[in-house]
RNA sequence: GCCGAUGUAGCUCAGUUGGCCAGAGCAGCUGAUUUGUAAUCAGCUGGUCGGGGGUUCGAAUCCCUCCAUCGGCUCCA
């Protein structure tokens, strides 16, 4: 017999080689006809697989992540499993379960597919899951391995086989199709009841653009069919809340293809309210010590040598600049680091003048390959929120922390909760990506992990993610329909001071090198503008909301009265503007309504006879009549709220 | 940059297998109306159908090419 602890420390006696599937029986039948996969000891297995040993276990269902993972993983097989039949000979590739869903990676040879080809794939995959195939876990030695996909012509799964330990190959067969897998899957097929491909792409065997690019297949399923159908319902919602449809609609910012690709252009509207997230961080860097500086959008290319960045992206960057006399080379700013740096050594430092904090909004060019644009998420020409921060060693993990004090303070304020701390770190396989010595990147990487230790972040360690000068903290935010960007940026940087040969004079009356912080807590205004407008579905704080109320007069006869309202709510320090137009009031209420305004002033006879207003509140409807100045009040009171409570 | 898709008026979209001067709604303009909590009515303006090239008696529609956008891949100082 063997001891099997249930998650709530129920223990519970079996006989050697009991499977999950008969846990589940034993506990109820319900747990058992939705049970997926079995967690046993930390590791995920297959339901039908015989559990030896004692061991703590949990049942995994649709409601786990380990249940639906397995769950798409099985999927992805089976998606697999109707493409080889419908189109034989087709290679694959690698079929892993993602976020949402699943993909695989196929070489169709011959064969063009295309969405049209959807319906068939969906088709034959319901054909085959309604058969109930069975999952078989098969053991295989390497050469048995090789020898089957040899004789099925498959080099990628051969290439993967390569890279597998012998004693450690397993198959999952199911029905025709028999793939090389580690597992875990479901028992059978009949729990998937619905399926649909998503989307096809191109991808890169094993990530390498020299190598061939194989068709991505994007599907996911269900165990019900109304989970498919709200899910296609929630991704149709999430695309409303798109920054770029968003963006247009309220006129806040635009691309123009005579300026060119990836250049945005802030409208009136998006650049008030980028003016005011900008006035709101210099106000919260006032209060750390930081001080603003601006430098040119040009540097001479020696600058850029010195830095290091010429040698690292000098062939990826918009051709330099020259000047038609000299010929000398300036590059477009790509960031704002070594300018920065020079202002550190225009004049000595001594250990007393530490930390130096120079920050600016700086804006930069960078030349990213057509394919990588991206709304405002990844353009060509962005401005940072940068700063660098020049510090002692002695100084280096308190101003770290202030700095995702900093980051986390903005983030609350926006209530930016889902975010992932990430530390990105050097690839100590790939060390020639980067510059600066060993000893370096270990101080570097130290500092970062012991102040995001110290700050209590919760964080998740990316391995070959660091800049090629530091390591960083990163702060990743998730778009509308998933997509995780990084937004705030902490690096920690040995190596630049070392190439300007910064310098402070010690209380030892000896040179020493500060060490610097790249920091930029929004990251990009246009990244952060773009997340802000996902996450807010343009419904944007009372605070930086470009109108923050609108005066609808009921007729004509009420436009005087209208002006006055809106001259005293500017000396209140609301922002509004009046629909003059000649249109009826549900009219104007909504067109103000799908402007997203906040508030909504409409004024008649009533209001003008009583000095008032009376307030509609979007999307909350008729809120009754004010005097004006309790109205702005109320307003500037509820902006005060806002901006205090994540202090 | 790579794979795939898309591109018709300021916006959202129709436009059948190539065939008369390319359509609608909204927006805009003009006029009427003077309006009370999500669309008042009427008239009008507006497009060398993303650009260029080709096939054809004839192209928004078919082919080539370039550009831009979208979904991914790669990349992201």
């Amino acid at each position: 017999m063997i001891n099997i602890t249930l998650p709530d420390s129920t223990i519970k006696q079996f006989s050697k080689g009991v499977t999950g599937l008969e846990i589940a029986k034993s506990i109820s039948e319900g747990l058992a006809r939705n049970s997926l996969a079995i967690v046993v000891n930390g590791q995920t297995i297959d339901l039908l697989r015989s559990i030896n040993e004692d061991a703590s276990i949990k049942i995994c269902t649709w409601n786990d992540p380990e249940g639906k993972a397995t769950f798409w993983h099985s999927s992805a097989h089976l998606m697999a499993e109707a493409i080889e039949i419908l189109y034989p000979g087709a290679k694959f590739g690698i079929g892993p379960n993602i976020e949402n869903g699943f993909y695989y990676d196929i070489d169709f040879m011959d064969y063009t597919i295309t969405p049209e080809d959807f319906k068939k794939i969906e088709d034959k995959f319901m054909e085959i899951i309604s058969q109930k195939q069975q999952f078989a876990r098969l053991e295989k030695t390497k050469s048995e391995a090789i020898s089957y996909f040899s004789q099925k012509g498959d080099e990628y799964k051969l290439e993967l086989i390569d890279g597998l330990e012998d004693g450690s190959i397993t198959f999952y067969e199911c029905g025709q199709f028999t793939d090389l897998c580690r597992g875990p899957h479901l028992p059978d097929t009949s729990i998937v009841k619905a399926f649909k491909v998503l989307s096809l792409a191109g991808a890169y065997w094993r990530g390498d653009e020299k190598r061939k690019q194989l068709t991505r297949v994007y599907g996911i399923t269900f165990p019900k069919r109304k989970d498919l159908d709200e899910y296609l319902v929630l991704l149709e919602e999430a695309k409303k809340r798109d920054h770029r449809k968003l963006g247009k609609e309220l006129e806040l910012f635009m691309f123009s293809q005579r300026v060119g690709s990836g250049l945005p252009i802030w409208l009136p509207k998006g650049a008030a309210l980028r003016e005011r997230l900008e006035n709101f961080l210099k106000k919260a860097q006032k209060a750390q010590g930081y001080d603003q500086v601006i430098t040119p959008h040009i540097g001479n290319v020696e600058l850029y040598k010195t830095s290091g960045h010429y040698q690292k992206y000098g062939q990826d960057s918009f051709r330099p600049i020259t000047t038609p006399v000299e010929g000398e080379e300036f590059f477009l700013k790509p960031m704002n680091c070594p300018h920065h740096c020079e202002i550190y050594s225009s004049k000595p430092r001594s250990y007393k003048d530490l930390p130096v904090r120079l920050a600016e909004f700086g804006t930069v060019y960078r030349y990213e390959q057509s394919g990588e644009l991206h709304g405002l998420t990844r353009v060509r020409g962005f401005t940072q929120d940068d700063a660098h921060l020049f510090v002692r060693p002695d100084q280096l993990l308190e101003e770290f922390e202030k700095v995702i004090d900093l980051v986390l303070y903005i983030f609350k304020t926006l209530k930016f909760e889902n975010y992932t701390a990430q530390i990105s770190l050097r690839d100590p396989n790939n060390k020639e990506k980067y510059i600066g010595s060993d000893e370096n990147w270990e101080k570097a990487e130290n500092a970062i992990m012991q102040a995001a230790k110290e700050r209590g972040l919760n964080t998740v360690v990316e391995i070959g993610e660091a800049a090629f000068y530091g390591p960083k903290l990163d702060f990743m935010v998730k778009d509308a329909i998933g997509r995780k960007w990084q937004l705030g940026t902490i690096q920690v940087d040995y190596n630049l001071p070392e190439r300007f040969e910064l310098e402070y004079t010690g209380s030892d009356n000896q040179k020493h090198r500060p060490i610097m912080i790249h920091r930029a807590p929004f990251g990009s205004m246009e990244r952060f503008v773009a997340v802000l407008i996902e996450h807010t579905a343009g419904n944007f704080p009372l605070w930086l909301t470009p109108e923050q109320a609108i005066i609808l007069p009921i007729s004509e006869k009420y436009l005087d009265y209208a002006e006055k309202v809106k001259k005293q709510l500017d000396l209140l320090d609301i922002r509004c503007t009046i629909d003059d137009r000649n249109e009826k009031a549900g009219k104007k209420i909504r067109d103000a309504e799908m402007k997203k305004i906040p508030f909504m002033l409409i004024v008649g006879e009533k209001e003008e006879a009583e000095n008032t207003v009376s307030v509609r509140k979007h999307t909350e409807g008729d809120q009754g009549m004010m005097k004006i100045d309790i109205f702005a009040k109320v307003i500037n009171d509820e902006i005060e709220l806002l901006l205090s409570n994540s202090q």
